[in-house]
DNA sequence: CCGTTTCTGGACTGTCAACTCCAGAAAGGG
DNA sequence: CCCTTTCTGGAGTTGACAGTCCAGAAACGG
């Protein structure tokens, strides 16, 4: 839709852009939408104010921004393996790196994408669209590994790659949570190891 | 430890202060936190300023005490099942319910705990273990379930009853953001059924 | 190299939200 | 019934934050 439009921008604009958009991903990943003022963003990307609103027509714009950047990197950080969930091994090899990713940061934060979608959802509709985007594209792309399982006969045919991906985004998704809340990675194994036992109930 | 504690409350006292929650668990639920003035709490619990300030040292003990709140609520509306979780049909019929709930309110909102924990995890170290502890009774409420069908010899001697129940909270947290964020039970749904499936996988 | 567009610095504004204060009303307790 | 404590009304203070404005610097395009 628009993402990106506004009218040309010159090289060095996008440079500052991104640095905007950077900056405020961090910030926002660490305080929240609200716990992050225009400020703070300015400070941490050092720019002035007349060029963050130079680039975004305010903080709304700016977050949807924020979204479509979060989404690119949380997909991009799980791949080359993302893209290949086409077997047990890579379910599993898939769940232990997403756990080793939230051991990682001392299981802070919980999921880049969650954590906006739970903060936003009732509050910026404009938003809610865009995560919903950022949600069918993650989902997309265990389904399309389930999917592949199914056409080469290794999962019978009542299993439903797309109902399966779903319930496994929602069991990664919950499993983030709890573990960012209890700052222990044991709720989102647990939740993982149930998605792929599940999927791997249906092989034939 | 706290909650009510302060000094003692009159009768009246204590009722002006259920309603200040009330109020501000009502608001924060459809607006979050940090969406939520405590000015707003003051209109729709027709208080004044001095009396929020009378009940609660300021804006996060106003916060915590609306965690305990809705933790309350949210276990109540599960019963009687939740205390019963001990059959398959049991499991059914609570799901059916939680379901029925989300649809009931449009898929709005989201659970109301896992919302504030996830716009309070990072930034409210108080908030969080109140919300580790909300988590716990929930989980513990599935766990005994669980145990019950095993201590009975329905679910064998290797199903983990606590590890089952954290994996099942967890689909129901991420069935309750999915489905939020996309307005369609589906997503709900489909966790919970992986989580009941994945029980009745260990029944013997 | 020159006109146009994009980009940047920084001061400024208006609003809103958290929290304070104090005086007076109501309740409790002996 | 009186004294103490709790409770309430409402005005006031302080600070922060989203967003504006305009003048000047840099980049682009022919």
């Amino acid at each position: 839709m628009d993402a990106v439009s506004s009218p040309r921008l010159t090289r060095k604009g996008l440079a500052t852009r991104s640095r905007i958009v950077a900056a405020a991903a961090q910030l926002m990943f660490e305080r929240g939408v609200a716990g992050t003022s225009t400020e703070d963003v300015q400070a941490a990307a050092g720019v002035s104010s007349s060029q963050l609103y130079h680039y975004f027509d305010g903080k709304q714009h700016l977050v949807r921004a924020v979204i479509v950047h979060q989404t690119e990197a949380v997909l991009a950080a799980q791949e080359p393996l993302l893209s290949r969930l086409d077997s047990i091994a890579a379910l599993q090899a898939w769940r232990d790196l997403v756990v080793e990713l939230q051991a990682g940061h001392g299981c802070e934060g919980g999921c880049p994408i969650g954590s906006l979608a739970a903060e936003l959802a009732e509050i910026d509709p404009a938003a809610r669209a865009e995560l919903v985007a950022g949600f069918a594209r993650w989902e997309g792309a265990i389904r399309d590994g389930l999917a592949t399982m199914r056409h080469r006969g290794e999962l019978r045919s009542d299993a439903d790659p797309a109902r399966l991906a779903t319930a496994t985004l929602a069991g990664l998704q919950g499993g983030l949570l709890l573990t960012q809340v209890r700052r222990e990675t044991a709720p989102l194994a647990a939740a993982l190891d149930m998605a792929i036992a599940h999927i791997a109930s249906f092989l034939v």
